[in-house]
DNA sequence: GCCGTTTTCGGCCCGACTGTTTTCAGTCG
């Protein structure tokens, strides 16, 4: 679910952030980048924390303290902060747009501004075309051609990609790096190591003693479209697909601190480094060093150690506690893939799906599950093909075929249906006592208010029949911001009926997220993974789950699906409440 | 502007590449 109030106050932080680099403000725009970056991936709404405990609870967050929770407070109560007018009258200029452009920062655009007045896209075009730019001081040709062709990739483009369509060609590259002879290693860190949501670009690190050979072969790749940088360890290009890709090479006595420091997340490694320089030692990509010396920077867990910490995992990289945990060695052992025994959310061609129930068993049993639970949908959702009562049953007996025919393979008898707007399910308890595994969900009024669409739910989670609420939040990556819910009561209403909630799979979905994930395993929340495929090559997607399992810090205990059949089955039998 | 097992003052992460300069500022990650 993506709150809008913080994203409005997230944006206008980060716009402060670039204003005070425009006046050479020291330390103020670091401040409020990363209030900006705190509030943008948080998961609780800041309008809700004021209701609660005020400026008090807003404090209490990472990076804000009393001014900028002031500054909160006057968004919430007029929609805007003053302080942020008066530095945009100064330099009233499309921030956003503008600094999108690669190449342009604060600085370049305040000179822009004040020498020939542009403010927006088109004002920048206009210059671009006619050659003003170049004219200016510390501007050139160069410059103005980059902006050009800039702006194309600006408008076009723009942002984030999916971890599902990225994931395939940072390993496609990172093989065919790792298997030429002068490289010795090739790892794609960043936030695709982190198996973040949505990644920005793709950062591949190496290891060989001819960098310039990597540099040339790198930039050369057929599915660059374009080289934006190229040094000597370090090159930057655009892929065909859209999204940048970075490569460095680096000495293999620095390749810990270089996989480290690469990887991320921005703000964890700014912690490490603080944690550094407490101990009188400095961090960066060639290792940690006392004075000259480099006392640790081969391996990631070198690195750590040397900070008297211990290694973890990268999908935990967020500085979300995890720094503490490691120190007190109370990290989480993560779910793993290998620990997952079958999909519990999947569809046939008995609704939307493309394939036979038998075709998704046999893929489903040459990935090595144990099981798999097939879910079409029912009644009212007529568009995806939904299955009547009558046709539930021969669905049911037709499942029961196919399971007898497999070999130490079993397929569970589900159902995916709809919670109408009342809260009731469009198939009679009757019906559904004679499924293994009841999945409901929300695929209507998506916009009741807050309160009503919570209560909803929770009336659903009174069914006894129900086993799973599927893709809690609705939400859609890049599509809609998911249906507007009060999580803590959901969770709370889980809890108190035995409902468990499912942690879809599907690329753009990955709904429950990571953060309401956290929330659900500290509150002690049972939670399945679907794939939610409607074709049988999207059985792959288990993987994009677990990751999303791994980023909330779920042990092998908190998801259902590690268990195997029969203590699954008794599981489904008993822990509705 | 934020933050605190050195502290309520005085610190604040670090380096590569580019395009402009002719020693460096700006941008990016």
């Amino acid at each position: 679910m993506e709150i809008m109030i913080n994203i409005k106050i997230s944006k206008i932080f980060f716009q402060m952030a670039e204003y005070y680099v425009m006046k050479d403000v020291a330390f103020k725009p670091q401040a409020y980048e990363r209030a900006a970056r705190v509030i943008e991936s948080m998961d609780e709404d800041l309008e809700g924390i004021y209701k609660e405990s005020g400026i008090k609870g807003l404090v209490e967050i990472e990076g804000i303290g009393q001014g900028m929770a002031e500054k909160i407070e006057e968004f919430i109560k007029t929609g805007k902060v003053r302080e942020y007018e008066k530095l945009k009258k100064e330099c009233p200029v499309d921030l956003e747009a503008l600094t999108a452009v690669e190449g342009l920062g604060p600085k370049k655009i305040k000179v822009l501004y004040e020498n020939l007045g542009i403010r927006s896209i088109k004002d920048l075009e206009r210059a671009a075309k006619i050659g003003k730019i170049r004219e200016l001081p510390h501007f050139g040709p160069k410059i103005e051609e980059n902006i050009l062709k800039g702006i194309g990739f600006a408008q076009a483009g723009q942002g984030r990609f999916l971890l599902g369509s990225v994931l395939p060609m940072a390993r496609r590259i990172e093989k065919k790096i790792a298997g030429l002879e002068f490289v010795s290693r090739a790892v794609a860190a960043g936030s695709v190591r982190r198996f973040k949501e949505t990644i920005g670009d793709i950062d591949i690190l190496t290891i060989s003693d001819q960098p310039e050979k990597v540099m040339d072969f790198f930039c050369s790749m057929p599915e660059v479209e374009k080289v934006t940088a190229k040094g000597e360890t370090k090159s930057a290009v655009r892929l065909d697909s859209g999204i940048n890709a970075d490569i460095r090479v680096v000495p293999e006595e620095s390749f810990g601190a270089a996989l480290q420091y690469f990887t991320g997340g921005k703000d964890h490694n700014i912690e490490l480094r603080k944690i550094a320089q407490e101990k009188k030692m400095k961090l960066n990509e060639y290792g940690i060093f006392r004075g000259k010396k480099q006392v640790a920077g081969k391996t990631e867990e070198e690195v750590y150690e040397a900070l008297n910490l211990r290694w973890m995992e990268p999908e935990l990289r967020e500085n979300a506690g995890e720094i503490e945990a490691s120190r007190e060695k109370k990290l989480p052992k993560l779910v793993d893939l290998k620990n997952i025994l079958g999909d519990l959310q999947m569809h046939s061609d008995w609704s939307d799906g493309e394939h036979t129930i038998k075709e998704m068993a046999e893929e489903a049993a040459e990935m090595g599950y144990k099981y798999i639970a097939l879910t079409d949908h029912t009644g009212d959702l007529q568009i995806a093909g939904g299955l009547d009562e009558k046709t539930i049953l021969k669905y049911f007996a037709e499942i029961e075929k196919i399971d007898k025919e497999l070999k130490g393979f079993r397929i569970l008898k589900g159902l995916e249906v709809n919670i109408r707007k009342n809260g009731t399910l469009d198939i009679s308890d009757e019906v559904l006592a004679k499924a293994d595994i009841v999945l409901a969900s929300v695929h209507s009024n998506f916009k009741m208010p807050r309160e009503e669409q919570t209560e909803r739910i929770c009336r659903a989670m009174q069914n006894p029949c129900l086993d799973i609420i599927a893709h809690p939040t609705g939400r859609i990556i890049g599509g809609r911001p998911g249906y507007d819910l009060d999580m803590e009561k959901i969770f709370d209403c889980a809890k108190k009926t035995g409902t468990i909630l499912e942690i879809n799979s599907y690329p753009n979905r990955l709904d429950l997220r990571d953060a309401h994930i956290r929330r659900a395993v500290e509150k002690g929340l049972k939670l399945s993974l679907g794939t939610d495929s409607h074709a049988r090559n999207q059985l792959r997607h288990m993987e994009l789950g677990v990751a999303q399992a791994r980023r909330g810090w779920c042990e092998k205990k908190d998801i259902i699906n590690t268990m195997d059949y029969d203590e699954l089955a008794a599981f489904l039998k008993s822990h509705k409440k």
